[in-house]
DNA sequence: CTGAAAGCGCTTACAG
DNA sequence: CTGAAAGCGCTTACAG
């Protein structure tokens, strides 16, 4: 296409094809009832005018706008950016285009925003992830306004919304079984933002571990932090510089636990040898402080693909769910990964 | 708005504030030529309907989207995440939308698909970040398509687009001046993805620091990466674990000075006391290193922010610039950031 | 299996 | 300063 030249239209494809636009739309959007020959044909003069449908009049006309949107909140930036890439690559697949939008969850506008975006827009579906994922306000606008949306990682199960989640009670707790496996009885908790549900999940876990353990929990070993890893360090120096200290720290996140090893480094404490750390995430921290950090491995980009294909799925009336079904709801398998964070007590 | 209720349209707008549907487009586009008590006759109509305009209509009808798209490609993901967050900031204040894609710069469909998008949604514009912003098909593509682009940090600077970017050559040097003001006198470096126009660049710097100062470059102590932490470590073992080694590092960004820093902790050698690391970008991984990194601060929310605002002026027709004009182009200013990895050399 | 007509909700170009 | 008409490029609902 030179510049300057028009945008091939529907009606010039119909032309050159000698159908209707209407049999052009058919074999656009794959319906049946079109001849094969008739198809080809089409499809022939689609290829060779160069044509691609434009989406604000297909959003216009019809029910769909091949918009999906992905509203995020201040999450760390590489938990959100690898949501994306998950998420795109669904779309990519299914002819799906990516509006994003931040969203602060503590504005007073949230809802209004949220409505402004999906009925403008018309999006035909959205996925939320923390700790948008659970803010009531947004949910009830998507709700109110009909569009599908899928929640990564909810707090709240008792939304009519499909999700998807990894168990993170169970991964916290199989975490800290491997550190009592290791011998460690002083066991410290380094907790996340109490705004997210994993924060409250990882330390529940935590702690029927070492209640299913018959260790005792010393509430001088447990820290508040945010998932910062600023409020890692704090919480961090309130364990780690007192007199008595646990011999491992479990935190509720890896930017929190780069921050304990850092803290150990400062206080000349050798890790794993004098003090076990572990964390939570797998993020890209992990594999570069040191030693590197025994962590959980969250499927970030899988949850993303999933919770994108379900979404799909009902967005598309064709493959669409019956509204009174069940929501689907999806758990997705984590991973402990060992590495050289962790060692028996000295 | 309550469930089953029709959105308003414009003509619900017009009714009830009995003027046509132009006088509402009119006041809703700000355009001039309404009486004040008319245009506040809409503008309550339109409150209480709680109208808010279609863009797939708008689009569809005038020349503009209120669609902006971020090309990306497979850069950091903490990088393309921190200038998405600079577009939308832009963005919401201007009334537009971000739409995201990824696009592998070696896939063979490239400019197919950057056609695609842009002649399917009709986008109002495009940022670029590398390496897509230097990838000569996609600029065809955008520039024969007519939607206006900005570039970040681009290596070529003969296309006609505006361009935003950091003296990459300048800091390099900068940084580099200050090692050997430090005493450093044997200086490693770390090479970047040669893909990347701030790979080459900040090596230059490098280079002719030690140029100017009359040091010789060493070939044992130039290392080869990509960028990637792993890269990095490869690279610095072979600088570091050689008989002769350099007494300062100079990585092309912070992932790999990371790693340096590792490969010393492997070594046994004390960072910044036996071996000084610098690295570049001022990443999150800078500040949470052991020590924590010297390195160079971009600003790179800024340039997103500089780039949008730079493509809405141009998107916008009232606000647009002539099309001879020469492309804007922005440098804005670096930091170099002293911290803990840096100390004359033993 | 195929098509003619209407309409989605706006903006454009023009008339007054 | 204001508005009536046409049209953007599709899909829907219906007729045959």
């Amino acid at each position: 296409m030179k510049p300057g030249d028009r945008k091939p239209t529907i009606n010039d494809v119909a032309r050159l094809a000698g159908v209707s636009i209407k049999t052009v739309s058919r074999v656009i959007n794959k319906e049946p009832n079109v001849r094969d020959e008739v198809r080809e044909r089409v499809l022939r003069a689609t290829t060779q005018l160069g044509y691609r449908p434009n989406f604000s009049a297909r959003s216009l006309a019809g029910q769909r706008s091949y918009l999906v949107g992905y509203l995020f909140g201040d999450a760390g930036g590489d938990y959100a950016h690898r949501v994306e890439v998950g998420i795109l690559d669904r779309c990519r697949a299914a002819g799906y285009h990516l509006l994003v939008e931040q969203i602060d969850a503590a504005a007073p506008d949230v809802a209004e925003r949220t409505a402004a975006l999906v009925t403008q827009l018309r999006l035909d579906g959205v996925v939320l992830t923390p700790p948008i994922t659970d803010h009531a306000d947004v949910l009830r606008v998507l709700r109110e306004a009909g569009v599908p949306y899928v929640r990564i990682a909810p707090d709240r199960h008792d939304d009519v919304s499909p999700f998807v989640e990894i168990d993170d009670e169970a991964a916290a707790y199989e975490l800290t079984t491997h550190l009592i496996g290791l011998g460690h009885r002083r066991i410290g908790f380094i907790k996340g933002d109490p705004g997210h549900a994993a924060a409250r999940l990882r330390y529940d876990g935590f702690c029927r571990a070492l209640r299913e353990h018959g260790l005792e929990l010393q509430p001088a070993f447990i820290g508040q932090g945010d998932f910062s890893y600023a409020s890692g360090l704090a919480a961090a120096r309130g364990l780690l510089l007192g007199g008595q200290r646990p011999s491992a720290v479990f935190a509720g996140n890896d930017d929190m636990a780069a921050a304990a090893i850092a803290v150990a480094h400062e206080a000349g404490l050798r890790v794993p040898a004098e003090l076990s750390v572990v964390g939570f995430d797998d993020a890209p921290i992990a594999g570069v402080v040191w030693p590197p950090l025994t962590t959980v491995r969250q499927p970030i980009a899988q949850m993303a693909e999933t919770a994108t294909e379900l979404l799909l799925t009902r967005a598309d009336p064709k493959r669409g769910g019956e509204a009174g079904e069940t929501p689907p709801r999806h758990r997705l398998a984590y991973e402990i990964c060992l590495r050289r964070s962790t060692a028996p007590p000295a």
